[in-house]
DNA sequence: TTTTAGCACTCTCACGGTGAGAGTGCTAAA
DNA sequence: TTTAGCACTCTCACCGTGAGAGTGCTAAAA
């Protein structure tokens, strides 16, 4: 004789792994039928009640088997789920991917969209790896034609950005290359702070570099977010819940829209203290966008230096259990390689 | 008394505008009671029989209005609907938005993908710039830490990019500058080709380098599309054509999936000789994806030297006369920001 | 106290029939 | 060549029906 309440822990989730699969309400008959419970139907269905009562199941109508509420997938996560790993050919296969990506950010990127929305045939998203605080490193000024000077500025971490200057009259590179050496000697290290307070009598070149290196450093660390990749929208079209197609424009405007996406990782895991892998389930009765979808998110990246944020959207009857591997093993490798550029 | 072939002409253009507006078919008494034909319902019948039999027309089912075909949509498309420019108001603030961008490519495409979508109300699409072939400018070597360097690379026409160089062992900023110095007179203005024919004797650093520079610059050219843009995915999906989803999903693969969009780009606005905007009607029969839409592309750039592509992807039912004033309008105003950037 | 068999009950869904409405094509007259 | 008139066809919304599924309850069994 087994424990009520263990019963409806497993009858739960079973039904969790059942609905997923199949996307039809279960019944107590199909269990019994299916699975070896030692107990009769009416058994499971005194248990469905319990589930029922309890705010975990739910009828789509009087003569349908069960489907889970948004609480019953809750507490699947929370309580039920455990903390099953990627198969280790898997993480051979994509920890090799990254290694053939080279140092290539971009590809980084990229890369990781693919892999979480194939892993979870979902939509995946990642955003690119932001400095949260600009440092100073090397400046390069070069020649383009007439009064057009490229600026090269690398930053800590090895983010590097190009700004067109426009000059007044035009300059020799030679006068280009003395002016960046000497604002390299001077700007070595610091931050935005520290050039703000440099006490420097400069040229009128250097004078408009610095003006333009101000503005560069201090656009980094003013958004959390970088450039967005995804990847797989085209998998969650193919759930059924997406047919209606209102709930499916909501949850691609999540994606497309850099506001709303900004909201919503800024609000969970880009917000400082935040740990692990998280899940929010149909919105959690904040984001309306979300209602009809499941976010599976994660940060990557070292904290306090360089962060970003990755993550799968699908529909609600998602397989959490594998899509969670996914994002937490490759968020973790995410880490580890903008740890190793970091240091470079 | 209005000659027959007129008629038909002008009536098929009303179908065409009324279907495009309610997505519902389109009766011979609903056209004489909303415009001043001058003749009867059973006259317009007469023509829309012609219509039909000529193939512009069609029926969904006997007791229904009529819809415009495929090639109903074709024929308007090429001889019925006159050269519409954009309103002056609308060019005017396109042309500050653009303005405004300063000269960030990647602002550039954000805000292209962003008008079009939002001027026809369907997806968009923007394809970088990319030079045809590669020219060499300038190389600047930057000692990061340890034994990694940056290389950055400009090219003629503006186009910057940086690879890590792994060296077998640490080089001083002293040594990597009189490097870059030494490759760049040397190779001041060369193409691809034209290094490879160097004949000097570089020592070992500078060979390596050698070598990435090549590698990088044998990718410019090898693919006639760089990064995609988009925007206003969601607008398709509210269009009817799309509810059922398996369209939907099918024309989100031609812009999610690289492989698919760079065929139909090869094969249409970006081979060589082909000018001014393509509009593709249903797949035209060679393209499965796009069976149930349209897509309206063109080329931008300067042809021979640095282009891009740019279009908009909706469904068949799509307002032609707007959506392609929008992607000839922008298309010119990106080929003019890039010429000026080439000539900087 | 828990489990189970039995059973009545409820609800959905697929099916077929029906009638209103829309739009047509044809015919014959203008 | 145009038009009025009309019969015809097809869809679509509506309804009623019955099979099927799954339930909850009750009373007996373990």
């Amino acid at each position: 004789m087994v424990d009520r309440e263990e019963r409806q822990r497993l009858i739960l989730a079973l039904i969790i792994r059942e609905y997923v699969d199949t996307a039809q309400p279960i019944g107590s008959q199909y269990l019994v039928e299916r699975y070896d419970l030692g107990v009769s139907s009416a058994t499971v269905r005194n248990t469905l009640g319990d589930l029922t009562e309890m705010g975990y199941l739910r009828q789509p109508h009087t003569s349908a088997g069960r489907v889970p509420t948004e609480e019953g997938y809750r507490f699947f996560v929370r309580q039920l789920m455990g903390h099953a790993d990627l198969p280790s050919p898997v993480k051979r296969t994509i920890t090799h991917q990254f290694y053939q990506a080279g140092h290539d950010v971009e590809r980084w990127m990229r890369l990781a969209a693919s892999i979480l929305a194939h892993q979870s045939q979902a939509a995946s998203l990642v955003t690119a790896p932001m400095p949260e605080s600009a440092q100073f490193k090397h400046l390069e000024l070069i020649a383009t034609h007439g009064r057009q000077v490229l600026m090269v500025l690398v930053l800590a971490g090895g983010d590097v950005r190009q700004q067109m200057l426009a000059l007044a009259e035009p300059v020799a590179q030679d006068q280009l290359s003395a002016t960046a050496i000497l604002i390299n000697q001077h700007c070595q290290n610091l931050d935005l702070k520290g050039i703000n307070a440099l006490n420097v009598q400069f040229d009128a070149l250097a004078q408009d570099a610095l003006k333009l290196i101000r503005e560069e450093m201090g656009r980094v660390g003013a958004s959390l977010t970088g450039e967005v990749y995804h990847d797989g929208l085209s998998n969650v079209l193919s759930e059924p819940e997406f047919v209606e197609s209102e709930s499916a424009r909501k949850a691609l405007r999540v994606i497309e829209e850099r506001s709303l996406l900004e909201d919503l990782l800024e609000r969970t895991v880009l917000t400082n203290g935040v740990e692990g892998v998280q899940v929010l389930i149909g919105g959690e009765g904040t984001w309306e966008e979300l209602r009809d979808c499941s976010v599976v998110l994660a940060r990557y990246g070292v904290p306090g230096h360089t962060t970003g944020a990755l993550g799968v959207l699908g529909p609600i009857r998602m397989a959490y259990g594998r899509t969670i591997s996914t994002v937490r093993f490759v968020s973790s490798l995410l880490s580890e390689l903008v740890a190793e550029r970091m240091a470079e």
